[in-house]
DNA sequence: GCGAAATACGTTAGTACTTACGTATTCCGT
DNA sequence: ACGGAATACGTAAGTACTAACGTATTTCGC
């Protein structure tokens, strides 16, 4: 699913898509069983049946929603004969939302569709459905200490004036050389043992046979890596690049290529390849900007599996 | 939050108003960042962005939308100047969206928005993020493979045929004893020293002070508890009442509820009372419909630290 | 005890979808 | 080659909300 690759972007689309899932679900179990309820009702039927009459905005915070739309619900349910509006006697303002017998019978008679929808669910995503509501409460909760506009333009800020900068491989740099490719790779394909030798101990692999290794910097932040290899003498692989998922955007992949690609006519290399994937679409196109031109075969011998792609850079352009 | 104690009965609304949020937190974002666009436009605009010009329909299903909404969507971005309209040449039922050149000058200038809004979530919500990231994504895989709605009909037809019973003690019975008493235990309160030593050994606290336990069967699952101790002589206690949250609204509750009023009836007690607290609304109003009479104040010298609510059984009722 | 502020609620207008439907265009079997 | 089925899309109508506003009623400060 597309969506799914962009993250914690499209949170809001997905919870969106599952809640109408749910939704839909609900009012075709009261349809199929003949219960005289929508889903929608439930939360304010349930408060009512719960914890007894109550007014328009108690129930709306109970629930989580605006007075207004508790109000338009109402309406509904008074159409519906479920609910009877009465003024509070104390208070004018307020109004009193009360179940009818209607009502009363109607939901003392849904006891065995609820608890088919509690366990239902549960057959249904087995455990997962148990994450994800664990998942909903911690994040309502967090969601009410740390609003995220704020986190978000905080980091904005941060992502802002801090200075992205080349570096070229340090020992100590070592352990981002593994941690940026593994997430990569772990995500879309697996590491396979070439990777493991090459990741473990990449001066042996890479700056020992006449290559080189750049990362990008973001203020204190390692986000990202690139790898040129010496494959032949004067025959250089572009590999093991990797930008921080949560790094994407800033344009510290493209930076990289660009270093790796001085330091190939630096070196006086005559060719540079690489090869890819033809999942990674966004990676292929900055390849291609960047001066690699597709290639109509894969190459012969490659080192990877998932190598599905083969790119040559051509001076030019 | 009240939606919380429905559990899997209120998914889609909890769900809805997290993605309501989420929308929100953007677009609070997009506006103080000045960027021109709006969250509900960023499905579409990634997607043309990550992969190309595309058809309606082809945006709609990666997007997981209808082409409707695609279509209505698409006529904004229109008049935004963001996206164009083309018929396919090849197939002139196809319309082709592609973006506009402003469209591309805007989006190549919001990678650090992007990014900052995956890392700002990530801050505010700490790992929970990745947790309901991860949770959408396994209940979205399993929903697509089993129908919650079936599910729910069919756990519906078991529950229906089931026989509901109420059994007495038997030793065969005792980890459900423990099992179903420690569900809402650890739901609402904690579990005290006193719970500790009478749900681990029932037989001593319960069965031999001259009580009784009773169990709820629904077909093969043991879905309730409850137990009737002797306090003193001809004085019970009415305790230990727990119904499996997935199997509440069967009335398996009252059902034991009433075994235990036979039970002290039959054992010629003289008084039945019973300790709780004022959150278990729906249990107290049970209570109150078997005969219980709520008393002024606590009992002295109760057993628990969490009873804030002291019934006694008036046998007229 | 009186006027301003706060509150409670309903109404209106608008948004982001969905379903249902109508109209092109293409595909496909004979 | 042609008629019906399939498809691709747009439009209309409806739904479930929210935000904004208006109008009662109550509360509060002095």
């Amino acid at each position: 699913m597309y969506l799914a690759s962009l993250g914690k972007l499209a949170l809001g689309s997905r919870l969106k898509a599952l809640s109408d899932h749910f939704y839909g679900a609900a009012d075709e179990v009261y349809r199929a069983l003949g219960a005289p309820i929508e889903s929608r009702w439930l939360p304010v039927l349930r408060y009512l049946w719960d914890t007894g009459p109550g007014t328009v905005t108690e129930v709306a915070q109970a629930i989580g929603q605006t007075h207004s739309a508790v109000s338009q619900l109402t309406d509904k349910l008074v159409r519906a004969g479920m609910v009877r509006r009465r003024r509070d006697p104390a208070d004018g303002r307020r109004t009193v939302l009360t179940l009818t017998d209607k009502a009363h019978g109607a939901l003392s008679g849904l006891g065995p569709i609820w608890c088919a929808v509690q366990r239902g669910v549960g057959t249904s995503l087995e455990a997962h459905a148990s994450h994800l509501l664990d998942a909903i409460a911690a994040c309502e909760r967090a969601l009410r200490e740390r609003p995220v506009a704020e986190a978000i333009l905080a980091e904005h800020d941060a992502i802002r004036t801090a200075p992205l900068e080349i570096v070229p491989y340090a020992p100590a740099l070592r352990e981002h050389f593994h941690r940026l490719n593994a997430q990569w790779l772990e995500r879309h394909f697996r590491i396979e043992d070439i990777d493991r030798a090459v990741l473990g101990d990449p001066e042996r692999y890479i700056l020992e046979p006449g290559g080189a290794i750049f990362f990008a910097r973001l203020g204190d932040e390692v986000i990202g890596t690139c790898a040129l290899l010496q494959e032949s003498p004067g025959a250089f692989e572009l590999t093991k690049m990797g930008v921080d998922e949560t790094f994407r955007g800033l344009g510290a992949g493209k930076r990289l290529l660009e270093a790796c690609i001085a330091e190939f006519h630096r070196r006086g290399g005559k060719t540079l390849f690489l090869e890819s994937n033809s999942r990674l679409q966004t990676a292929l196109r900055m390849y291609q900007k960047a001066g690699f031109v597709m290639q109509p075969s894969v190459r012969e011998g490659s080192h990877y599996e998932r190598a599905d792609v083969y790119m040559v850079y051509q001076r030019g352009e």
